[in-house]
DNA sequence: AAGCCGGGGCA
DNA sequence: TGCCCAGGCTT
């Protein structure tokens, strides 16, 4: 801990923070790539941007992006939306209460903000889903104030930069991150140079190949110069999803299919969905997603039917889909909110989750 | 400090 | 197919 202290003083030089930030922003002026937020200086579509790109690559974000801010051009078009509409823009996106959460800011800045998002770091780091990188991001490129903004990459840039050797999924070491990030922030240009450190981690400074011989970089990089830049970061392993087998419904009433909305917390929460419970052990292939039906809906069903099964990974969890088909044969006299008989036209307006699509072909 | 929360690209 | 990527919130 003491040596890494160290080392970071011995590079935090005044000389040699001022040729990283001169280095670094001079490269981002010339090689940054031309996104759709890039050309925007509307803090609300910044925000947008940011927590779309949080755990989702760039190339993904680009469409979900354009089309959100096509749909919701103000605080107050979003505000104003419903949440199933909104979840319905973020479909496909994953870590859906990001949408949930964007939703509920956008409400708050209407009623407490003026609409407006607020202009510095400490009010904008109180917002819901907005933590330490998105407030430093926000303040930093659409308000221009000295805050570091600080994710994977950044860390990834830094450990290498500054020799870092702390594990990267600790908290500890994020803090260590920042304070890093606090101290070299180009006062004189905030926002290129946050964005040039990640873009520079996007591009040059990747997690496998770093291409060191055409970084901006080369000359002031501590792991480059031991050659150890492929050994860091450091980072705890994570451990493999855990399997869970699960049975869904395709429940047929005539033509249409029951669809069910998803309680609010948890994984998937608030979308919608087949009927799905995890297969009881000693029970036969059907009988708990058939029983389920039954004791929790009031729905009876016949001719079932084993139709494929198909996995899905998540985070932590790895499902293990297994499908049957079946027809509604009595149904109590309860309505529930949350169901829904639908046709393959009507499915197209709710919020489905990739898990699901793949369950469903050619929608 | 550890666990929860999706989805896609690449070898 | 298996491995890698990763911010915010909750407990």
């Amino acid at each position: 801990m003491k040596k890494t202290t160290y080392e970071i003083a011995e590079v935090l030089n005044p000389t040699k923070v001022k040729a990283l930030q001169e280095q670094l922003i001079d490269w981002y002026e010339k090689n940054h790539r031309k996104l759709p937020w890039r050309t925007t200086t509307n803090p609300y579509y910044i925000w947008i941007s940011e927590i779309m790109l949080q755990q989702t690559r760039v190339d993904t974000v680009i469409d979900y992006y354009n089309r959100f801010v096509e749909k919701f051009p103000t605080i107050k078009d979003l505000a104003s939306a419903e949440e199933e509409v909104v979840l319905k823009a973020w479909e496909g996106l994953g870590y859906y209460s990001r949408a949930k959460r964007i939703h509920q800011t956008a409400k708050i800045l209407i009623e407490k903000y003026e609409g407006q998002m607020p202009q510095t770091y400490d009010e904008i780091r109180k917002l819901p889903g907005i933590g330490p990188y998105t407030a430093g991001a926000v303040a930093s490129i659409a308000f221009h104030q000295a805050v570091p903004a600080v994710d994977g990459n950044v860390m990834r840039v830094f450990s290498r930069v500054f020799y870092i050797k702390e594990d990267i999924t600790l908290n500890t070491t994020k803090k260590v991150m920042e304070e890093v990030g606090e101290k070299v922030v180009s006062r004189k240009n905030p926002s290129y140079f946050n964005q040039g450190l990640m873009e520079l981690g996007a591009l040059i400074c990747t997690p496998t190949s770093p291409k060191c011989l055409i970084c901006p970089l080369f000359q002031l990089c501590r792991a480059r110069e031991l050659g150890l830049q492929k050994e860091l970061p450091l980072k705890q392993k994570k451990p493999k999803p855990k399997e869970i087998v699960m049975e869904m419904a395709l429940l047929y009433k005539g033509e249409k299919i029951l669809i069910m909305k998803r309680p609010p917390e948890g994984l998937l929460g608030d979308l919608w969905g087949l009927p799905t419970v995890e297969k009881e052990e000693n029970l036969e292939g059907g009988k708990s997603i058939k029983l389920e039906l039954e004791e929790t809906y009031g729905l009876k069903a016949d001719n079932i039917s084993y139709i494929f099964e198909k996995n899905h990974v998540f985070t932590h969890i790895k499902w293990r889909m297994q499908l049957y088909r079946m027809d509604l044969i009595e149904e109590k006299e309860i309505d529930y909110p949350s169901i829904q008989w639908v046709n393959r036209q009507q499915l197209k307006d709710y919020p489905l989750p990739t898990a699901f699509k793949k369950l469903i072909p050619s929608i």
